[in-house]
DNA sequence: AATGAATGAGTCTTCATTCAT
DNA sequence: TATGAATGAAGACTCATTCAT
């Protein structure tokens, strides 16, 4: 990077760390771009200098979300072979990158693609390009046929991404979270052993 | 219901469905008083006759969206007696209700209490008037000691609520999502049944 | 009066007094027909049986205001026949029926002609009518030649109607505010006097 | 005043004297943004650029307005040390101020604090301010003991004020009536005179 | 690279008033 | 007599965005 360019990432950088945490924290319709300027000690309209809109904001932090919740996911996942211990590294990574790490992160479970319209396919798609890590997770997961893989996964994910509602920092960590997920589905949990059967 | 009544509540009944169509659709600062009341065929201000505030709409919506998710709930778990299969009609109620059958139970979901921070306490309140149901479903399943409750119940209304994202009319049928997260949960899905043991 | 008309006055004359009393407290314009309708248990649309709009009303009160504070000074000065004594009982009629006793002859303080420009011509008829008896009152003055009578009654009655900004019930009694103020008047200008010269 | 300071407040300066122009003339409440922003050819948002509420702009106005008024006091009070003298001289430049010369004087008297509740206790503070330096004139005064100054100020200030009422500029000239109003009070009160009774 | 100033479309809300019943 | 329901015009204020400098 040359040094041109850095120096206009000065402020860049802050800039989106400002909105990552503004959107994180309200969502996108209730954070201004007069909320992310005064954070950074901007004009609003100085903000138009650096990003053509709100919503190539929100993309940029997106982009920076899925790229870091990605990374964390690789480093955790580094040396792992178990697929049921893989799957519960990778949901303890998304814990805690959701949840604890990354306002970047947090905002793609804070801004649902469907809250701006205009941005929906673009947030999907970079949505998509996490979430399909989770596919192959669940895909090396050892199950009896019948098994539904896709809804296991949407489970899953959708249990892990819906703790941002109630998880509060001073509670069960995160990891005991993943642990107890992942064992849910993993081990049998009733009472008596195996004694009943399916039929209903 | 007297006629008197019933020419009262005329336009309040569709103002509310209007209300809860939209802010279902779409949350809640996206939907505006103007939406609303063109929905019905009002002016803005006379929105105003009806309720006292946006907020004072949202309430009502809210209200009665728990009454209708819990009625259903009611409904469905009517003769049931086996724990397990109670919590699969519970959640299998919720499911219909959020996803498909009503507008002011998908309001529940879709605005949360931390969206509306003047009407939080009293949208918690309400939440929890609902979800305690879960909390009751949980306690009555025979399960070993070990298990956290509070998680388990967290993790399927979790996954249940997050299916209002990806959940599309035309594939899995309600039910059968109902019935994969309980099984998800209570049976074993290992292919080589119990082998694996928990060590790490 | 008919006893079908004191049905009819029934409902207008809790009206014009909650009308008096919030007219001359807030104000007009701050004073809806609303707050007016429910402090006699009546519905907006209700008023207007009564009264053909908002203006009418402060009319009525007006009136009522000016006959009222008029009575007050006709008994105030019964049987008072020394000038400045007639004087000093007015400006104390005046001031305990604005202060104190009559929110009608308050109103005629707070809300001015001005205030409500299509009332405007009407209501300074009104205020003329008694304005004038201090008129009188002053004309009977025995003073020095050279004396303004015009400026001496609007310094009097400017004073006295300025009191209702300062005026509090619990400091000094209006009986005193009163013979405070024509004394200030009175010595001075009383034809004998003249010790001092006027020269500057 | 540096260029871009003047560039600055190019704006400001038109702006206040037009919100001041227009409480002046019709008060706090029927004064709208609109007109304000009309006035200087402005959008009535554009007004928030410079100033963050309707009440924020009442309020720079009346300190401008008690800055005003308390400048025009001092010019006029200069040189000036007969006590009587410089009351008159300083009821003289009230009048001015507040009738003729300055629409942010003129504010003060029209706009009463209690008009604006959220303002309240900042305007009375502010008129608190100029109003003191009448405290210091009256009791300057050479006065008989038994004369309650505190009156005697508020008559003065009182009938002064309300003189916004009934002046019209055609009339008596502000100095006459400074003059009247000083000369009513003055004979009788000085020390010396006490010619007449106080029998009743 | 950023600012000062403004825009314009839109937000919720208020309120005097109307009118069929 | 009064009400329930609504209207319509206006109110203060917000905010993403623009643009000359």
């Amino acid at each position: 990077m040359s040094s041109a360019a850095q120096r206009t990432n000065n402020r860049v950088v802050p800039l989106l760390d400002a909105a990552a945490s503004q959107f994180a924290a309200k969502g996108y319709r209730e954070t201004t771009i007069r909320d992310i300027a005064k954070a950074v000690d901007m004009l609003p309209g100085s903000v138009y200098y650096h990003f053509a809109s709100k919503q190539a904001l929100l993309l940029a932090v997106y982009e920076e979300g899925v790229s870091r919740i990605g990374s964390h996911l690789d480093k955790a996942l580094a040396g792992e072979s178990d697929a049921w211990r893989r799957l519960r590294k990778a949901t303890e990574a998304h814990l805690e990158t959701i949840l604890d790490q990354s306002d970047y992160a947090s905002v793609m479970i804070r801004v649902l693609p469907h809250h701006v319209p205009d941005l929906e396919s673009d947030l999907i798609k970079l949505r998509s390009k996490y979430e399909d890590r989770f596919v192959e997770l669940v895909a090396a997961l050892p199950l009896q046929e019948h098994v539904d893989r896709r809804l296991l996964r949407l489970m899953l994910l959708g249990a892990s991404n819906w703790a941002q509602i109630w998880y509060r920092t001073d509670s069960t960590p995160v990891q005991d979270i993943a642990t107890a997920f992942i064992d849910f589905l993993r081990l049998p949990m009733a009472a008596e052993s195996g004694v009943e059967s399916n039929n209903e």
